[in-house]
DNA sequence: CAGTCATAAATTATGTGCAATCATTGTAGA
DNA sequence: TCTACAATGATTGCACATAATTTATGACTG
């Protein structure tokens, strides 16, 4: 028995957890605030027992981020989310996560491998009804590949799609079918990478990237 | 004779001229603020006739892009840049730029083909002691390329990273015969850009920013 | 005498409350 | 029904109080 169910995913990514920033990032990753929704600062100073300008301050910051825009003298809210935003983000990834994952194949060692198996074995075992903890398998896996990688400004940025992703799935289902799939893609990244193929890590790694785009994609079109 | 002159680089990447945001961040890419110095929220107040909050405000937007640290309870600073900051920077333009020039090759009309051609000219007619005014033509060659792409994140990502370049730019010199090459590769750009001939541009792109990173950190290194 | 450490003062960051401005909503009148 | 106007609510910017850090000063030690 692993612990990765005693660590949660946010405890893992971020280094500050309870302050205004992380508690709002949070927020919106799970989906309490979605796309557009107005971030008014005395409410947020409210939930989160604070004042006004650390809520300021930690909005401005998710500004920069990508995740809330500001409209003059009338506020913030949620960025905007819609079909091409995920598309975006996913044509980002498929960028970025082949150059991170050349790093990790040339220069991982046995522990990781280890540690991504536990992962997969932990994703298997899981029921379908438990959507949440999936998808923070699945970052969770792609994070142990990226989170050694030398380029920090390259993670970071990873980090933060990543975020928009969950933002973006947040309140929406996933298939049986769907979990399986990915869980197969996963296995089929793992094996090249104990070899070190990179062509055939990356070739697995895109095709994962571009199968979960398409799938939400598709379920983005249909839940109109 | 164009009038390319006229118009500022900064007042053609951002729509919101004259906020603090703006202008901390116009300070930092001419080199005004350097990397590591200390962003005193007191200092800058003054300097931009405004009180603490407002810059508050616009130092964690920029922490929020990366270009900005905060040290808890020892306020914020410049993002120390050093050569493998450099490296990052490069190594994301060389994922980002093909990315985005793909689109330009397909989509572009004459027009556009044209302002480059002229960016191109007032390159050539500059004599080497205007080094910023070359640094901004370079910049708005690529930005004239990039501008209209449909993956919006990605643009304003680019955008980013190439101010984080001028800043650590800011304050080193130019050879001439730099300036010389880099007009070249200018030139080998454009070329199969007419035929759209996408892999040919791509290589003379990719080209151009490996060469420049290659300079760029051959200079930083001897400048220690 | 030089260097180091501890202590004190000044400076700065952080958080709170408050006025003014702007946007939005609702209402009354044409 | 549309327009003008008033009232409400929120954003924005500012001044202040507190807490932390950095800097400066002086004493002590090798």
């Amino acid at each position: 028995m692993t612990d990765n169910t005693q660590e949660s995913l946010f405890s893992r990514l971020f280094s500050e957890p309870g302050t205004v920033y992380t508690r709002l990032l949070e927020d919106i990753a799970r989906g309490v605030f979605v796309s557009g929704d107005r971030l008014v600062t005395t409410a947020l100073a409210q939930r989160y027992a604070t004042s006004i300008n650390p809520v300021r301050e930690a909005l401005k910051q998710l500004q920069g981020e990508g995740l809330v825009s500001f409209q003059r003298n009338s506020g913030a809210r949620v960025m905007h989310f819609e079909y091409t935003t995920m598309r975006d983000v996913y044509e980002l990834l498929q960028l970025l996560e082949p150059y991170l994952l050349d790093w990790f194949i040339e220069e991982h060692t046995e522990a990781p491998l280890a540690r991504l198996e536990a992962l997969l074995e932990e994703m298997k075992a899981l029921t379908t009804k438990d959507v949440d903890r999936f998808k923070e398998l699945d970052t969770l896996f792609h994070w142990e590949m990226y989170r050694h990688h030398y380029n920090r400004d390259v993670v970071d940025l990873w980090k933060r799609q990543r975020l928009r992703l969950l933002a973006l799935h947040a309140n929406m289902p996933i298939s049986g079918s769907r979990i399986q799939t990915a869980i197969d893609e996963h296995e089929a990244i793992i094996a090249p990478l104990r070899q070190r193929d990179k062509t055939a890590a990356r070739a697995a790694l895109v095709q994962h990237i571009h199968s979960g785009g398409d799938y939400w994609s598709r379920l983005v079109r249909s839940h109109r």
